[in-house]
DNA sequence: CCCATATCGTTCGTGTACGCACGATGCCAC
DNA sequence: GTGGCATCGTGCGTACACGAACGATATGGG
């Protein structure tokens, strides 16, 4: 009993004499920005041509494409993950044959990173659909608009 | 040595007679939808004011202060996450005394939820933080950047 | 009334994400 | 040189995120 208190049921607490909108969780960035991930991932899932690449070993494996070898922090650095989080993603490519690694001759601490045969051939068949992944994510917005997007996010990342 | 198969060492792939851009991960959205919301997920735990609410505890619990009581799967819709995802939130919500649940007499598959009277204390707490977290999100922006960006998120969600 | 179908909450498995602490190695100033 | 400090990779603990499968309950059509 003694724990429903006194609460106003019937207005959504607008308060403030001033006119500053409500505080909505719908409106705040994080929420929006949450929200809008989980449906870019969604969609990067059902488009990118294997179901069992996830987005970050997905651009890990681009980057490995583009540079030959990386260390592993480095390719963290390159793709915006913490090299714990690193850790997994290059433990299950590897696990998968998709990465190689090897000692770094020139700095004992570092493992160098690079694709296998196999990790290549993937890589290009996805690059194939990665086009489709983000217009297909884009696709509510106009041209101007998608443009208008990328370079918000550019400039708040 | 059969590894390193013949691979163009010096250009970045620009492929292509039309004048379409080169491929890059930094410019995908779902590239950016990550980065950003790694970004304000970080702005989130260093100033809402309590380091152990994460976002998704967070508008959880605005939701449910709203609200007076929800069943897990209507909060679940209410602030976008899968039942999953929702037992663990809940789950760790109860074990700190912040939310309360009791079975709904009408329909003996939910269970009802609301916050206890500690529970609404942190959220009316946290609630004077929230504003600050999006304008610190937001702050690379200019006023009008910042309505455009929230309007396009909105339109992508 | 009863059965097909849907919803609700739970559990399991996998994968990001990050803080923290650790040991090994590298590097630079002294 | 060597000692202090930074960097690299690893391991552990916690938390989101979701698909899939499951049992219990609800509901609507016949």
């Amino acid at each position: 009993m003694r724990s429903n208190v006194a609460k106003k049921q019937h207005e959504p607490k607008s308060a403030s004499s001033t006119a500053s909108r409500p505080y909505r969780i719908e409106d705040q960035v994080g929420y929006l920005l949450r929200r809008a991930h989980q449906r870019a991932s969604a969609i990067f899932q059902t488009s990118i041509g294997d179901p069992n690449i996830t987005p970050t070993q997905y651009s890990s494996m681009v980057k490995l494409n583009e540079y030959n070898e990386l260390s592993q922090n480095l390719l963290g650095r390159l793709v915006g993950m913490d090299k714990a989080t690193m850790q997994g993603v290059v433990r299950r490519l590897r696990e998968r044959g998709l990465v190689d690694s090897r000692p770094d001759p020139g700095d004992a601490r570092r493992t160098l990173l690079s694709l296998t045969t196999e990790g290549q051939k993937l890589t290009n068949k996805l690059l194939l659909n990665g086009p489709a992944v983000s217009r297909e994510t884009l696709k509510p917005l106009t041209a101007q608009e998608q443009k208008q997007l990328l370079d918000l996010l550019s400039k708040i990342v």
